[in-house]
DNA sequence: TAGGGTTTT
């Protein structure tokens, strides 16, 4: 009996994260276990008569015809190829960094070459979950085996690997580092890959300085950092020297075409570049690259309107797609799909989820502006903020490579060639010098790490930053004076949250709300559930009003949450509110999740009930016990003061809040065309009093508005606080 | 009264 991969093989499938993988059998253990490290085909025993054939050293059987079909593909790749040479060099060295171009097989093959080799148990990173899966799901494929058992792999939810039997896993840099939790050595692992490190996320970032350290407590460990873009002197330098191996890619060459004479309206440009191609170059898909939403969808139009004035001219049609990641995923679908009608040409106008997230195969011509929003963090105000910036060097070389993936192609830069090389930073700024950093020193701090100041970061973030993060967990009680850690604190840090969000789940049992609570904690840790196409925007509104809760947004999301619950999950229910179905549904899981966490704590889960008068007081409490620090008074017309950093800021206008209470808690500070609060609820300022933090002591305030305002809240509600000078 | 790039636990 062979196995032969089906499309069921595809399908995800969900154990808890210490069940066995499902079928597993006794058999297979056995195998895998009496099976030597080195795995050479070997023969097989006849059976029934039949000629010997070779066999799968890993399960004993013979292979089955979509082994042959994929073998004969693997052989191909520059990295097979290369395997002798990866193998030496990643057995002598403790650390290599390896460089692979886009189809080099790296991610694929390094690591059972690894396995083959003889290292007994290897994780290998990704950052997406996505990733994880479809490349663990190959390589089950390519080696014979099943999925879940030799090779496997782990994403927060979903756990398809055996503790015993799994040697090859790819998992997502935060769940290896979720691992670290349990066992900050990571000592199951005698060889840990770090893929696309380059993208340089904050679980790869922090990974890197602990592996560091690992590295040196652990003589047996190897680890092997693989990287797509050239940065060579970074990687390599920072691990002491490691060496370098460099694989090349199959790719398409791709011709650069720069502006002659700087862009001023890049939008403008992008729609002369399209006609350009549509009326003179040969057919082959278009690909766009924008910096948000509302961009994309004015350029879709702009495009249609180009396309129905001049189809009979020209013939084919142009089919424009939007892509960004807050579509529903059947519109998102549609860029695979074969064109419609079949002649026309497919201009796909996207964002960054093109870049890496999402590839299209048979995309010809790239059009890159070179700009993206990126996420900047000022600590300072403490405020995290999106911004229209250039993007780097290396970003518009994954753009341009996206032209070249099934047939050469070209890459329109709307930018000259000096303005590449003088106005482009050459690499992107790593995530971890744009974040907020509480939850990284939390998570340094549940590993153990106590001087924080000279953790080997690859690239440190500013002490202001990791100080403002210290302070934040001091008033939140996560760290004492001495900043060690609490008992609090090691809570906190279990929670896949936020750590204000963590803290007000913490606290909810008191308030008597727990249950509202935990739903809270799930709908903000997904994105923005109402959708408002701007077709339909009033439509939009109108059904957002069924579940408005008039003081206070935070209770709106819960009563989404509700009602998606009471009608079953239902997707058309969803489309007919104007709700995300995709962030519901993520919500659902995190709220089973983040339950089941909350029970094995010991904290009580507890509702006042739905009809309960005093249910959105209760969770009002609540946010302000994680959300204290995020506080606001009326000044004047439409303008709050934040508390502390005094600055003035609107109610965002997609709140349900339309009178003008005097005290709200937010969950957010955005800076967009001005200063917003969003997601907002009222609070009673005695609240602000009764908070087990030191954050409201008249003594922390210097003279000011904000002080003179608390005084104000002090007196009218009778604290004697307000007494002291 | 307006916009949210992308990920992950």
């Amino acid at each position: 009996m062979t196995h032969v991969p089906s499309e069921d093989s595809h399908k995800i499938q969900v154990s808890t994260a210490k069940s066995p993988p499902p079928n597993s059998k006794r058999t297979i253990a056995h195998e895998l276990e009496s099976m030597e490290t080195s795995a050479r085909p070997s023969r097989c025993r006849e059976t029934n008569g039949g000629p010997a054939g070779p066999c799968n050293p890993w399960t004993g059987k013979p292979f089955s015809s979509l082994y042959y079909q994929l073998e004969e593909k693997r052989r191909a790749l520059p990295v097979f190829q290369e395997r002798e040479r990866i193998v030496e060099i990643v057995k002598r060295n403790r650390v290599v960094v390896l460089q692979g171009e886009t189809g080099s097989g790296k991610t694929t093959q390094v690591p059972r070459l690894l396995l083959e080799a003889g290292f007994q148990r290897i994780a290998c990173t990704q950052p997406r979950r996505i990733a994880a899966v479809s490349v663990a799901t190959r390589v089950a494929h390519e080696m014979d085996v099943r999925l879940g058992e030799l090779v496997g792999y782990t994403i927060r939810f979903e756990d398809v690997s055996h503790p015993k039997l799994t040697r090859l896993k790819y998992v997502t840099d935060g769940m290896l580092l979720r691992e670290a939790f349990q066992d900050d050595r990571l000592s199951r692992y005698d060889c840990i890959i770090l893929d696309e490190a380059h993208e340089r996320t904050l679980s790869t970032d922090v990974l890197m300085g602990l592996l560091k350290g690992i590295l040196k407590q652990r003589p047996e460990l190897h680890m092997v950092v693989m990287s797509a873009t050239l940065e060579r002197d970074h990687f390599c330098t920072y691990f002491d020297h490691a060496p370098l191996l460099n694989v090349s890619g199959r790719m398409h060459p791709v011709d650069i075409r720069f502006a002659e004479r700087p862009v001023f309206d890049y939008l403008f440009a992008v729609e002369q570049q399209v006609r350009q191609i549509h009326e003179n170059e040969p057919a082959g898909d278009v690909l766009i690259f924008l910096t948000g939403e509302e961009e994309i969808e004015d350029m879709c139009s702009r495009l249609r309107h180009y396309s129905r004035a001049t189809a009979r001219k020209h013939g084919a049609p142009l089919q424009v797609l939007p892509l960004y990641s807050a579509l529903p995923m059947s519109v998102q679908e549609r860029v695979f799909e074969p064109p419609r009608p079949p002649e026309a040409r497919k201009v796909i106008v996207a964002t960054n989820v093109a870049e890496t997230s999402i590839t299209i195969d048979g995309i010809t011509y790239v059009i890159d502006p070179g700009f993206a929003k990126v996420k900047i963090y000022n600590p300072s105000t403490r405020v995290e903020s999106l911004l229209v910036s250039p993007i780097s060097q290396d970003s518009a070389r994954q753009r341009a490579g996206r032209a070249g993936r099934t047939r050469p192609g070209i890459c329109y830069r709307l930018y000259t060639e000096e303005a590449f090389r003088t106005e482009l930073p050459a690499r992107s700024h790593p995530e971890i010098l744009r974040s907020n950093l509480c939850n990284v020193v939390l998570t340094l701090k549940k590993l153990g790490i106590h001087d924080l100041i000279h953790f080997d970061f690859m690239d440190p973030p500013a002490p202001d930053t990791m100080i403002r993060a210290l302070e934040m967990l001091f008033y939140l009680g996560a760290v004492d004076e001495e900043v060690e850690l609490t008992q609090l604190g090691r809570q906190m840090a279990e929670f896949p949250l936020d750590i204000q969000i963590a803290r007000m789940l913490l606290e909810s049992p008191r308030h008597g709300s727990s249950n509202e609570a935990i739903t809270l904690a799930a709908m903000l840790s997904v994105p923005n559930v109402f959708l408002r196409p701007r077709q339909q925007a009033d439509e939009a509104d109108a059904r957002k009003q069924r579940f408005v809760v008039s003081d206070s947004d935070h209770a709106t999301l819960v009563r989404v949450f509700e009602a998606f619950m009471d009608h079953g999950c239902d997707r058309q229910w969803c489309a007919e509110n104007y709700l995300n179905d995709r962030a519901l549904m993520h919500a659902v899981n995190i709220r089973r999740q983040l339950e089941l966490m909350m029970q094995r704590m010991g904290l009580r889960i507890c509702s006042p009930g739905r009809r309960a008068p005093d249910r959105w007081i209760r969770l009002r409490r609540c946010v302000l016990e994680g959300f204290f620090s995020q506080t606001a008074f009326w000044m004047r017309r439409r303008d709050y003061l934040t508390i502390r950093d005094e600055q003035l800021v609107g109610l965002h206008p997609s709140s349900v809040i339309r009178h003008r209470p005097s005290w709200v808690v937010f969950h957010e500070f955005v800076l967009t065309t001005g200063s917003y609060i969003r997601t907002v609820s009222q609070i009673e300022p005695k609240w602000l009093f009764e908070l087990p933090t030191k954050y409201y002591d008249l003594l922390e305030y210097k003279e000011g508005a904000s002080r003179r305002a608390l005084e104000l809240a002090a007196r009218l509600t009778g604290q004697r606080r307000s007494a002291a000078p």
